[in-house]
Formats: C-alpha cells, structure tokens, sequence
DNA sequence: TAGGCCATCTGGTCCT
DNA sequence: AGGACCAGATGGCCTA
C-alpha cells in the first residue's frame, strides 16, 4: 500500500514501482506520440536520479538540435539565454510533478483511510476507488437515515442502502462483510424476489435486526469476538483477513467502531480497530454506541437520543 | 484479449 | 511567480 512519506521511488516491493520504472524507460525509449522528446526528460529519471543523464548529454542534444535546424535553415536566435530558462522551465516541471505526485498520494492516504471506516474492508480485496466513494456515500446516507427516523432498519433494507449504486463485486462483498448471502436478496424461500440494486423490487424482512437470520436461518454471527480485538489495526493480518473479509462491523453493532490509537494523517497509518461493544443491554451500552479512538463524540449522544427515550 | 483500475505526466486554470 | 487543483492522455497490471 502506499504511504504518504513514502515516495514510489523508494519502495522496491511495490508492484506499482516495477510499473514506474518500466514506465520511464518506455518513455525514455518512446516518447508519446504528438509530444516533443524534450517533454519527456521527466521520464529519464527525477528526484535526484536522473539516470546518468548529465550537462554534457544535454549539450550533446543542443548541438543535434542546432544541426537540426541548421538542415533546416533554421537558426535559434539567443539560445544561450533560452538554455537558462529552458532548465527552469524543465525543473519547474519536474518540481511540478513531484507535487503532484505526493498530492495524489496524499489523495490516495485519505481514500484508503476511507476504507476503513467504511463497512466493508479487507486487506485482501481492496475496494477501488469509485466503489469507495460510493459505499461511502451510501453509508453517510444510510446513517443519516438512521438519526433523523430514530429507527433500525432491518438488515436487508439496511444493506440495499448500502448497496445502492454499486457493482455486483462489492455488493457481494458488502454482504458478506454484514454475513448476509447474497443469495438472500435474489430469492427467499417464500418466492418472493428482491434486489439489491435500485429500481428492484424492496424487501422488508421480518427480520429483526437483533435476530436478523437473513441467511436461510443462520443467525447473524456478530463480529465482535475476541480475535478482531487481537488485531492491533486493520493493516495487521487478521482472521477475518486471513478469510477474505474483514467487516469492521456486524450488524448488530453497525456503528460501534471503536478507533483507538492515535489518527496521524501524515503518515495515514491509521490502525483502525472495530470491535463491537453493541452487546448492547449486557454492557450498558447502546448499539449505536460509537467510539472512535478513545473519543466519545458527541454523535455518540445524538446516536443514543433515540433509543432512550 | 478486452475492459477495469491505477499511477504518472502534462498543460491549463485559478488563487495567493 | 509559484503552488494547488483538475482533467486528459498514456501505459502497465490484472482478471474474466
């Protein structure tokens, strides 16, 4: 994964590195088509590693450019000044570059911190990027849902919420992060059909969520047990990794996630850790109880208004 | 092999 | 002038 203090030219074991060193000789060799060679000096190396390119290369291609143009007719007029601003303009451009690089990285940090707080993560099967953004969306969605109503929705609305708008992939594995089968939302035993995708026919379950049994009666396994607790974050191998999926959430505890090492978003080395407290009665809390690293927010109160009254 | 996803480069635009 | 942001282009990797 990359991280934000990390450039790619230090990480030899991303594959993406491999890609971007095989990119820059590509482009070295051939430059794209419709742009002049000189566009791609980025490409013969930057940040300090310019691939033994020197001054005197460059000179070299001076004087084939002057050839070129003498062929030509054609005379540079003031080139020993243009040189001067040339190799500004150039690192400028190799400067703008780098900052464009480190921004979207940055971006990158930022997405894959959403990752993890959204209901579906796993380090084995990463969400891309607009399938992030969406389930995202529909999460916030669904949550606001939740405050304004003051009611639970039952699982499978719950989970078409969540699902709105997005491919048959990550429906599936939301689903299966919420231990729902899929297969649940195509047919039920009655005949009845629904769907998750828009448009299809809604379905209400009987089901409560407390006792939601979505999967041909299989109870809801919570995933609240201690070996999710043993994970020290979400980047560290964990059995629910180890098994495809690692939902932060069951939905018993939709929102109990509890963050509890110290955000640094600089480094984006979160370390979320999801454990559900949502035991709700037992423990004295309500299952919407939301920590988040250590931190009772105030939505924890707005979250719990509902339910205590 | 096509399509999806991604990282990167690049030039343009806007803002400070 | 320089930085941030954005979108288009390009090419690599992976998977169905």
């Amino acid at each position: 994964m990359l991280t934000c203090d990390e450039p790619p030219s230090s990480r030899t074991s991303d594959p993406f590195r491999a890609s971007w060193a095989t990119n820059q000789l590509v482009r070295s060799v051939k430059p794209e088509p419709g742009r002049a060679p000189e566009d791609t000096f980025e490409s013969r190396g930057e940040d300090g590693e310019r691939g033994g390119r020197d001054e005197e290369e460059e000179e070299e291609e001076e004087e084939e450019e002057g050839e070129v143009e003498q062929a030509c007719g054609l005379r540079r007029r003031g080139s020993h000044k243009k040189k001067g601003s040339q190799d500004r303009v150039r690192l400028r451009r190799i400067e703008a570059n780098t900052r464009e690089r480190n921004r979207m990285h940055g971006l990158n940090c930022a997405l894959d911190s959403l990752r993890k707080v959204v209901p579906c993560y796993s380090n084995m099967q990463k969400l891309s990027k607009i399938e992030t953004l969406r389930l995202a969306k529909n999460y916030i969605w669904a949550l606001g849902d939740i405050l304004s109503t003051g009611k639970r929705p039952d699982l499978l609305t719950f989970v078409q919420t969540l699902c709105k708008g997005l491919s048959q992939p990550t429906t599936n594995l939301v689903a299966g992060c919420l231990q729902l089968n899929t297969r649940s939302f195509v047919s039920e035993p009655g005949g009845e059909s629904f769907s998750l995708y828009p448009g299809s026919q809604h379905h209400h379950g009987p089901e409560g969520v407390g006792s939601s049994s979505a999967d041909s009666g299989r109870p809801l396994r919570p995933f609240c047990g201690s070996a999710l607790y043993d994970s020290p974050s979400p980047d560290s191998p964990s059995p629910l990794d180890a098994a495809t999926l690692s939902p932060p959430i069951n939905f018993n505890g939709i929102f109990s996630l509890k963050h509890e090492e110290p955000v640094d978003y600089r480094s984006c080395h979160y370390g979320l850790r999801y454990c559900s407290i949502s035991q709700g009665s037992s423990a004295g809390l309500s299952p919407y109880d939301i920590h988040l690293r250590g931190q009772f927010y105030q939505v924890q109160e707005e979250l719990n208004k509902p339910f205590h009254n």
